[in-house]
DNA sequence: TTGAAAGCGCTAACAT
DNA sequence: ATGTTAGCGCTTTCAA
């Protein structure tokens, strides 16, 4: 493969001239960096990415760190951080932690390594340790999930807020028993749709206990659980924290032969694709999800740009989309 | 930021030293490696992964460079892929080239300036050009859709023998007005499910004329094409080629006051997350995305292990899964 | 077993 | 405007 010094000798100019004329860098002569192009394309010269971000001690690649890549809520993110990032000129890369803090961390040490010139991560759970990144002027944005112990960046939802309007909207449909389906302990939009939950039958003169099973962010778990619950409690309604265990939620109810809406009442959190075309429509909580990455990833280009800006938290809201599954 | 030098100092003994002790390589007399590691703790030590990538001239990370994130398909190929990568040391990256062959291009751009070891690509169309990788030793592997002009590696699946079975089905369930929806001229699984159509129709005795419309892979395009099928030809059944077009298609559907099976027979290729809990739940061709990537990944690793293996073409099979949207 | 030293390919002072 | 040169941080001969 062609080096920067073939370049040169077959130009018949210094290495140093090359890299000006090709990275467009100072002043070169017209004529010279034309016969250096000439010469570039000749020898099908391709730059070495590894040994200019050496030099560099940069990279012009974000890594987005994010827990699950089959879940479209996080594909929607990745979206708008690639359409932003595309137009400054940086490429992103995807990570897929798989709600695993150990692929996670291998994921981060890879960014560091590598010298991303920037993260957008999805924390998994609690202990995600985003110090060395930090440390060594790598800057992070949390998206979805906070960084606790950490004071930086990040663009959330305001989820707990949301989690009680849906479930007020539940009550206010009739629902007299309502449950919730929550991902595990830690998890930190889980704990906060949990507690909306609860909040909001605490507010209810309608209902005194609470129903809730926590599981895996995964659809087979959602089902299992789903089944449990129902089995357990009998609840009239729930309320689900995402939309991939929302698919386990109809699996369970259709097992059990059970109407969304008339039988069980059911909200959503994550409009997807498909929500509006089961039957009866599923009634979501919509997150601006694209919203969320294109925010994520100005924010870091920003950072990068000036690594002294006070740390913003942007909190985006959620919005109820009423459909036929929450009414009877 | 610690260097190996740092290390070397700190634990007074040679940066080679250093080297070896944490890479395992060689021997390294015990005591010392342990001053090593101790040293490179003290220190928090991260090796520069772009230093060591220029002096190696290699990287373990593959790249995976899909049409379309938001595609289940594609998501569960990157999982395919990730699996078997994640065991042999190698992470992924993940590339969204968005069905545009210029993205597409600045991708793979990267991906050879970055040296990764190796790539994993489902092509956006006709164009793609994968001899500058090749060339530079860089070996491909072409999922989903084949590399023309190329003689590589691949894992395909018979989309066409596929389509055709099941543009019989519908004939067999009785639909004599069957029309098709796919994407554009050029993606070649596109061109293959409809010729499987075409054929499909050609050889039954009930219906002479085909009736298709092409569109962008997208869920908004394919709403407006099967509005406009339904219109100009009130076609009884389709053929949809994937299933973000699908939603599209139920979608409008639904606009006409048509239900999926009784009054159009609906098979769409892809077992989509919700596939089932539509109503009527969803006829599919179900493809075997995950193994699509876990054996794309294990060809890339064979090849990169040894570069003179002859290249590998797999098929696989794709499945009919019959369900309510394809009977009356 | 260990160290000295070369060098991966590039960019950025510095000198001209 | 151009060339010379040092060096980014690491691995790997080659010698000792």
């Amino acid at each position: 493969m062609a080096t920067i010094s073939d370049v040169a000798a077959r130009a018949g100019v210094s290495t140093a001239t090359v890299s000006r004329a090709l990275n467009g860098k100072s002043t070169v002569d017209p004529a010279l960096a034309e016969k250096v192009r000439e010469a570039a394309a000749a020898l099908g010269y391709q730059p070495n990415g590894l040994a200019r971000n050496l030099r560099r001690q940069e990279t012009a690649v974000l890594a987005l760190v994010i827990s699950d890549v089959e879940n479209p809520f996080f594909t929607a993110i990745a979206r708008g951080v690639e359409d932003v990032a595309q137009t400054s000129g940086y490429s992103v890369v995807l990570c897929n932690s798989d709600e695993n803090a150990e692929k996670e961390r291998r994921y981060l040490d890879v960014a560091l390594q590598e010298r991303v010139a920037g993260v957008v991560l999805s924390p998994t759970g609690g202990g995600t340790d985003v110090s060395p990144l930090l440390g060594r002027g790598t800057p992070v944005v949390a998206v979805d999930r906070p960084l606790d112990a950490v004071d930086g960046d990040q663009v959330l939802v305001n989820t707990k807020c949301a989690a009680d309007e849906a479930t007020r909207h539940l009550i206010e449909g009739g629902y007299r028993r309502i449950g919730c389906l929550t991902g595990p302990e830690g998890v930190r939009t889980a704990d906060d749709r949990l507690a909306g939950y609860r909040s909001a039958i605490a507010d209810s003169d309608t209902q005194q206990e609470t129903y809730f099973r926590r599981c895996e962010l995964r659809t087979a778990h959602a089902k299992a659980a789903t089944l449990d619950l129902l089995d357990a409690d009998a609840p009239d309604a729930l309320l689900v924290v995402n939309s991939t265990m929302a698919i386990g939620v109809l699996e369970a109810l259709r097992e059990r032969g059970l109407r969304p809406g008339r039988d069980v009442g059911l909200v959503s959190f994550d409009d997807a694709p498909w929500a509006a075309l089961v039957d009866p429509p599923l009634t979501v909580v919509a997150q601006p999800a694209y919203e969320i990455g294109s925010i994520a990833a100005r924010l870091l280009l920003d950072r990068i740009a000036d690594s002294s800006r006070p740390p913003e938290a942007r909190v985006l809201a959620a919005e109820l989309i009423e459909r036929g599954s929450s009414h009877r």
